[in-house]
DNA sequence: CGGGATCCGAAAGGATACTG
DNA sequence: CAGTATCCTTTCGGATCCCG
């Protein structure tokens, strides 16, 4: 009665709560969507991401693995080199995503630069 | 050279970090799916998401409010009550949103519950 | 190169009490 | 009802050092 979730949806979902936290934490965001265009290695994403540091980028990689979000692939040479992609479940995170990136441009677009830095 | 992402589109985009990084923050997510579905004052939202305590609903509100997400409306009587509704660009939304609750319902949804615990 | 382990300060978050 | 203020615990995150 005191709700009107009677129309057979309701106001909280803990699975879109698990994947809407999940994918927006810290700096999930911003990893996966540079793993939507394609593998990336370790130093790659490093380097495309700004102020992420190597700790909490291995910590995210490790949590998405754990959620079978992402894979790990080891190239073993002298030079050890490790790629990351995603997985199917990964993969179709793509639309989501694609969505926020349009909202973002209408919205949050906004010259909002932070001076030239 | 080294990247290729001569195809227009970058690596990491500051407008779409800033949107996800908005609303996957700790609750923002499950408020802002509360609110899709019409306004609700603060004691429903606070009831209807387990585990949220009034404090952070009251400061998830006002960042919400600082983004121009969310609106408030006071409705003076001897018992104040307060309403919280999506402004336009947060009805927008929606659509972000529910490809996210999509995706969850395809991969994250399993029966995943906590047992009895 | 691609991490893991540890240390420590900063920030987030919960509990409680109080107010309009 | 709808918050705010304070306290105090937990977690986050950066820096540094080390390893395969």
């Amino acid at each position: 009665m005191s709700e009107q979730s009677s129309d057979g949806s309701s106001d909280f979902c803990p699975r879109f709560h698990h994947a809407i936290e999940l994918i927006g934490k810290r700096w999930t965001g911003a990893v996966l969507r540079a793993l939507l265009r394609g593998p990336r290695r370790f130093n790659e994403l490093l380097g495309a991401i700004p102020d992420l540091s190597d700790r909490l980028l291995a910590e995210r990689l490790r949590e998405l693995e754990g959620e079978e979000i992402v894979s790990r692939h080891v190239d073993p040479g002298p030079p050890v080199r490790v790629a990351y992609e995603l997985t199917a479940s990964g993969k179709e995170l793509e639309t989501a995503l694609t969505c926020v990136g349009q909202w973002a441009e209408r919205w949050v677009a906004p010259p909002k630069r932070k001076r030239t830095a």
